[in-house]
DNA sequence: CATTAGCACTCAACGAACTAGAGTGCTAAT
DNA sequence: ATTAGCACTCTAGTTCGTTGAGTGCTAATG
């Protein structure tokens, strides 16, 4: 049995259907609403046919069908049509985007709320990551007897604070020799680059701050890595609760736990492929907790080169379509903001 | 009528169940487990007494009764005896508390951490204010033509960074001129008093670099305000969905829509009188969204000074004994800790 | 005179039984 | 190949009694 047109178009009529309505789907309502040109006994053997194949589960028997998994990556891979976003709306979602510019995690959390207010799901964004940033500027500040301040800027525009406890007290005149001479070697590196072998090599040609340069650097390079401190953003979080499928206190708790453990996100984010719009479904996802949802995220760019990404978590009864186009645009957005406020 | 003793009594055990229990208290069961001497009947009208006065309310005929926010208010002024916390409970809570020291920020949502696993209710905290807090240090650091990095150090830890953006270019050792004068006159200095006049008066005694001060220092003070940015920290939100009061996902969305607003939670925990432990119960609360919920808090300081707060919210029907114990305590060790790691 | 046993009354919660209605699958006619 | 027709299925509501916890009142009691 092959899927024909006829199929495939009374597959995308029942998704469409599912999509606003959340209810399962009959022949009797597609054979109405949809102009298909054959009866509601036809579009029945078809369903029976559909469900066959995969593309739609029934719920019970004496009900209608609603999309498998299989059905919606179907839908999304041939039967959705990209239309495009509305000017007005694109031009909205930069302007607020924009609209106040400090660091880029401020940015970031900007485009994370602008996504959930647009699409009314909840919205995931990851702030540039430090390992994939180059070194712009490293600065080491004395606080008192006992610590440093290591500041370090990158090329995205992430700044990192870093206490640092030491031993010997080191005089404000030399942090500054030391800091100059990191900046001098260090300026450029990608962060993630900088292992015990660099710094070996960076120790080779001076002597007399070796030590201190050996107690410092790895303890800050090894902050720097720390996941927890990592720029995670969420919003919308209780537009979950506008969908009936998580009518379900049970569901509900899942899904709310599951999207406020920022290691889950970060995971999830970092794990995928990094092409520009990824679209996860249902249980194409890797963590079980959230096996009824789809995942569509973009990845945001500095000088060619992928540094975070955004997307919305909801249900698998996802509208795609619009999704699609609104994280794509404002990844653009976020793209164009980065190269105009934060270029290297 | 008055609140004799035995009155009291019975209102204790009818609270004590229902905290325990979720469920309305009848005179059976208090008469049952409790030994005070009389029978169901004259609990009974006992309680109808106990109604009268304000103190209990029945959810409908024919069923138990349960406390008021005025019985429960009565219950924490006088009814709590206040036991002592475990000892190995508070070695263990101090333990994970110091366990892993980086920045102030990072100290105080441990605390929120652990405050709601002992507690298993949902935890608040706010970050050092800014504003209340001394100028220990302030550097600036060129990042390139157009911008400028001001890093801030108070005396509580918090380090502060601001990105600048100026017109005119600076050399390193001009803005290391300007580091030095601003660190010379306004160390010390509590950052919500330096205003316009203070600024006025900084530039009169220098002449070179009083255009870039006027540019740089406003507009740095000015972002230390932003309240978007400030620390709230938030934790164990779904704890929420494991009390039977909030079995209904209208009552959930509400609650976690509430907490979820980090300026519901500043001001909530800002405007509250800034005593050592803070208890406030169902309707007390300003915000009408939580009038089913309690409240407790307690400030950590720095100095002798108040510099922030932690707490906990849930049902009012709150272990509040046990809670007021933790919550104190784990103030008390936030103290100890800010003494011992961030002293002026 | 406070306390209590006794009892009629109330009401939410639960479950059984029934109904309505949406939808299917099959068969036979077109 | 398509479709009208129909028996069948199953969920979601609804009604209606039953149960049981709890109350408030009254009259008896020490």
């Amino acid at each position: 049995m092959m899927l024909d047109d006829r199929k495939l178009r009374i597959l995308q009529a029942i998704i469409q259907s599912y999509i606003t309505s959340a209810e399962p789907i009959g022949s009797r309502t597609i054979s109405k609403s949809y102009d298909l040109g054959v009866s509601s006994a036809t579009i029945r053997n078809e369903m029976s046919d559909l469900e066959e194949l995969g593309y739609l589960v029934q719920p019970h028997t004496s009900a209608g069908r609603i999309p498998s998994d299989k059905g919606y990556r179907l839908y999304v891979n041939k039967l959705l049509q990209s239309r495009n976003l509305d000017f007005i709306l694109r031009h909205d979602m930069k302007g607020k985007l924009i609209e106040e510019i400090g660091e880029v995690e401020q940015l970031i959390y900007n485009a994370a709320r602008i996504l959930s207010k647009v699409t009314n799901y909840t919205s995931l964004a990851i702030a540039p990551q430090i390992k994939k940033s180059q070194l712009k500027h490293i600065q080491l500040i004395p606080i008192d007897d006992t610590k440093i301040l290591a500041v370090i800027v990158t090329n995205s525009g992430t700044v990192k604070n870093t206490v640092l406890r030491i031993d010997s007290n080191i005089s404000y005149d030399h942090l500054n020799i030391i800091s100059n001479y990191l900046n001098d070697k260090l300026k450029g590196y990608n962060i993630g680059d900088i292992n015990a072998e660099v710094i070996d090599n960076l120790v080779k040609e001076i002597y007399e701050f070796k030590k201190t340069i050996l107690d410092i650097v790895p303890i800050m390079i090894n902050s720097l890595e720390d996941t927890t401190e990592v720029g995670v953003f969420l919003d919308g979080v209780t537009k979950i609760f506008d969908f009936p499928e998580y009518n379900d206190l049970e569901k509900a708790k899942e899904f709310i736990s599951f999207v406020e453990n920022k290691p889950n996100i970060l995971t999830m984010l970092l794990d995928g492929q990094q092409k520009d719009v990824e679209i996860t479904i249902g249980s194409e996802n890797s963590f079980e907790q959230i096996k009824n949802c789809s995942v569509i995220t973009a990845t945001y760019s500095l000088n060619g080169k992928t540094i975070g990404k955004i997307g919305v978590i909801g249900p698998t009864r996802m509208d795609y379509s619009n999704v699609i186009n609104v994280v794509r645009s404002l990844s653009l957005d976020l793209d164009d903001t980065l190269k105009k406020f934060f270029i290297d």
